[in-house]
DNA sequence: AGCACGCCGACT
DNA sequence: GTCGGCGTGCTC
């Protein structure tokens, strides 16, 4: 019987669709194998198969799947049910998971590559595009689109392309683009000539006028251990023959030409397989093992535990030590960090531990080493434990026993855009349930849903207040800079106390940190004469200004302008800065203490992966006196020589709003804060701020999480916020302002009518235009007894009617499920 | 997401 | 009078 296959595309489009199978693969095809199909009238797509099924639609004629890219499949059935649970509780696409959730190499898509013909005589002059289109094809007869458009320079070439093809000038054809491509190694052997050991004497005897040849020859016998014919010789590669004979590649090069030795090419992994030779488990301290053996009395009753434990008490000994406990019983570790704590610290600390046996997923390796990776845990040699990002929830695995989501309360474990707009701590518990398996979140300071969940039975609660080798935590001394601003004693963004303690740490020979929570040299430019700010055509904010670049930067479109010499509002020339950033900062420092030596850390300086790791290892070997950074410098960082912490200004962290603001202001000062003290010194942290009387200025400077989390929950259950309601918000974009309006209306009556006060606004977000398109965003408060399922599958019953309005078709619909 | 089809302004 | 702008709808 003629077989059908259901696959899903990587678009963000609902629904599945259904091909015929050609029936010589009938028999190889299965769930979760990757097949390239043709969609639409041109393009091809990398699609999986999620069912084989003999029921031809009805309602049309099927396409073939053209053709297929796994004998076993790519994905998992756990995977698949992953999938399925991601789209439904996110609100989004099955499209929009595989888009997420595989390594684009896996997905490989068409390209149009256009055709030279060779035949083709002009009949009519043709126009100049034209003949530079052709001229550049006529060098190199086929050439995808984009790189013509690059090559030529032309930024319409579609009309051209169009009008040659007409022509007949040119054709066209759709390719799969190879995106993964295996690591090859040049190897070097000796040619079947040489196989015999007479002709290689001869072969000596003839290259007794060229040393370095002979030399590359013996060399080889060396290395390969060449004895005798037939005896099969170790690999040699190009590099190494080269590098131990100490001769150029115009020796070696030569050799082939005589057909001495040939080179061929072997395919090797990109994943490094290291030797190091694991080191034991350290032992844990008291503390530590009391700890330890809490989580695994916890597990016995739970599936969820939150490891509670003060900034550096040796957490990551704890996790170690659960790891190897979990894969002793042949099960497997995923082991979560936000991409900023992801450090060579501690993927070097786990290395020595589990050595090859650990796998590492980090968003900004390589595109083909992810694939790698995936591969690898298709295979019989999977990784026993992974170490990695958000994303690496989804990776295959078939025995995963435990999860640990470090840093939990970390915000970056959302991803904002694009969809599935997913917590990976929360889409991790669901993983591991799936499997069975274990969750253990761990963190200095617990979101106030985690603890929440702690402390109400949902999850097991161990916490651990000694810290590691009895370091003091750090005293923390406030500074009004409201106050001394009014004196007139600040100097620049720095308090005399804090000036003071930076002198004696530099003294000292000691490190600071000073903290902002903010970056650029300045959030924005303003008129000093009418007060005009310049703001993004696209979106509606305000541009930063950066110093390096003398340039105006959206940071939401990151579209770039010059700076205008003249205010375009009132002619005024003076334009000045307001507001401080990381980079006024670093300028500040440098001019105050010339002879230190000064690193900055943000985002614009760590926009490789070699850039960020770089400021950290000379932070850490001493090379930088004093480190200047946003919240980058409290994740997950250990330094031993720093000694003096500076928050400027606290404030700017609790302007938000947003409910969420004092929780995460709590969490990256006592994060930040955390970060001073040495093994026989108390850290100092020199805390600025303009509102001193705050309760959680309070809470801060004597470490009160207990006092944080109750006033937040009050605050909490009175405004009806999360963990006592669940939000939901849903964003509705218009390129058209009073089109969208009406949309949004029309959309929040509806809501109301089956939802009632759980529905607020319509309203402008703070953000309302975002590259061309207004936005307005409608929030749902659900208790936490009302039926998710139902809510769901009526909001997408309620966006179906509004677009169904022929005013509202171009509508953009989309969800953002437990925001933050 | 792409891509084609279809209806209204500035040019030969 | 056409070329081409982007609004709209569909993709098995």
């Amino acid at each position: 019987m003629k077989k059908y296959v259901d696959v899903i595309v990587p678009l963000p489009i609902a629904g599945q669709y259904t091909y015929a199978l050609p029936p010589e693969w009938e028999t190889e095809v299965r769930m979760g194998c990757r097949v390239v199909v043709p969609f639409g009238k041109k393009k091809y797509y990398t699609a999986i198969v999620t069912r084989v099924h003999d029921t031809p639609p009805e309602a049309y004629e099927t396409k073939e799947v053209s053709e297929i890219l796994d004998k076993q499949p790519a994905l998992l059935e756990h995977q698949y049910a992953f999938w399925q649970w991601l789209a439904d509780y996110y609100l989004c696409t099955l499209g929009d998971v595989y888009k997420a959730a595989m390594p684009s190499g896996m997905k490989l898509e068409s390209e149009t590559l256009v055709v030279y013909n060779p035949d083709f005589e002009a009949a009519e002059p043709l126009s100049e595009k034209e003949q530079r289109v052709l001229d550049l094809l006529s060098a190199d007869p086929e050439q995808c689109v984009t790189q013509l458009e690059k090559a030529s320079g032309i930024k319409h070439l579609l009309p051209v392309i169009k009008s040659l093809l007409d022509k007949e000038a040119i054709h066209v054809k759709e390719e799969l683009k190879r995106v993964y491509k295996p690591r090859t190694e040049a190897r070097v052997r000796l040619t079947d000539a040489m196989s015999s050991e007479r002709n290689l004497r001869f072969q000596f005897d003839l290259l007794a006028r060229a040393p370095k040849q002979l030399a590359l020859l013996m060399k080889y016998i060396e290395l390969s251990g060449w004895t005798q014919p037939g005896n099969p010789p170790k690999e040699v590669t190009r590099k190494a023959l080269l590098d131990a004979a100490g001769a150029s590649s115009a020796a070696l090069n030569e050799l082939i030409a005589k057909k001495v030795f040939e080179v061929y090419f072997q395919e090797i992994g990109r994943l490094t397989q290291s030797n190091v030779d694991t080191l034991p488990l350290n032992t844990l301290s008291p503390a530590q093992q009391q700890a330890y053996t809490g989580i695994l009395n916890c597990f016995r009753e739970k599936n969820v535990c939150l490891l509670h434990g003060v900034t550096a008490s040796g957490k990551t000994e704890i996790y170690i030590h659960l790891i190897n406990q979990t894969i002793k019983t042949g099960k497997q570790v995923l082991y979560l960090l936000p991409e900023i704590a992801l450090t060579t610290q501690i993927t070097e600390r786990l290395k020595r531990v589990f050595g090859n046996r650990l796998g590492i997923y980090h968003s900004k390796f390589p595109d083909a080493e992810r694939v790698e990776i995936w591969r690898k845990q298709l295979s019989e040699h999977d990784y026993d434990v992974i170490l990695g990002v958000r994303s690496s929830v989804f990776l295959p695995f078939r025995r995963l026993g435990l999860v640990i989501v470090d840093e939990e309360h970390e915000n970056t474990y959302k991803q904002q855009e694009p969809a599935p707009r997913y917590h990976a701590r929360n889409a991790a518990i669901m993983l591991a349930s799936m499997f069975g398996a274990k969750t253990l979140l761990g963190t200095a300071t617990p979101s106030i849903e985690t603890y929440y969940n702690a402390t109400h039975g949902k999850y097991g609660l161990v916490t651990l207040t000694e810290r590691h080798q009895n370091i003091r935590l750090p005293h923390i001394e406030l500074v009004d800079i409201k106050e001394l601003a009014r004196k007139k004693y600040m100097t620049a963004q720095f308090s005399p106390l804090l000036l003071q303690k930076v002198r004696e740490a530099l003294e000292n020979k000691e490190q600071v940190i000073l903290f902002q929570n903010r970056r650029g040299f300045a959030p924005m430019i303003e008129c000093r004469i009418c007060g005009w700010v310049p703001r993004c055509k696209n979106c509606d904010v305000s541009l930063t200004y950066h110093k390096g670049l003398n340039q105006l930067t959206c940071h939401y479109c990151g579209y770039t302008y010059q700076v205008p010499k003249s205010c375009p509002a009132c002619g005024g020339t003076e334009l000045m800065n307001r507001g401080f950033g990381t980079e006024k900062i670093e300028d500040d420092i440098k001019t105050l203490f010339p002879e230190a030596r000064v690193a900055r850390m943000d985002l614009d300086t760590t926009r490789t992966r070699t850039a960020y790791e770089k400021i950290i290892a000379d932070f850490e070997e001493g090379k930088t006196d004093i480190l200047i950074g946003t919240q980058m410098v409290s994740k997950g960082l250990d330094f031993d020589r720093v000694s003096v912490v500076g928050i400027l200004n606290a404030d700017s962290m609790l302007n938000y709003p947003d409910f969420r603001s004092y929780e995460r202001a709590f969490q990256l000062m006592a994060q930040v804060a955390g970060r001073a003290g040495r093994k026989n010194k108390q850290g100092l942290v020199i805390l600025q701020t303009k509102s001193p009387d705050l309760p959680l200025i309070r809470q801060v400077i004597a470490n009160d999480y207990n006092r944080l989390y109750q006033d937040q929950l009050a605050e909490r259950s009175l405004f009806k916020y999360p963990p006592f309601y669940r939000l939901i918000y849903v964003y509705l974009k218009h390129r058209k302002e009073d089109v969208l309006d009406q949309a949004a209306d029309l959309m929040a009556t509806y809501l109301r009518s089956g939802l009632g006060e759980r529905i607020l606004g319509p309203d402008k977000p703070p953000v309302a235009r975002v590259q061309t398109l207004y936005i307005k965003k409608i929030v749902i408060k659900i208790e936490q007894t009302v039926s998710m399922k139902k809510v769901r599958s009526y909001l997408v019953q309620v966006q179906r009617s509004v677009i169904e309005d022929e005013r509202f078709r171009s509508l953009v619909v989309y969800y953002d499920v437990d925001p933050m």
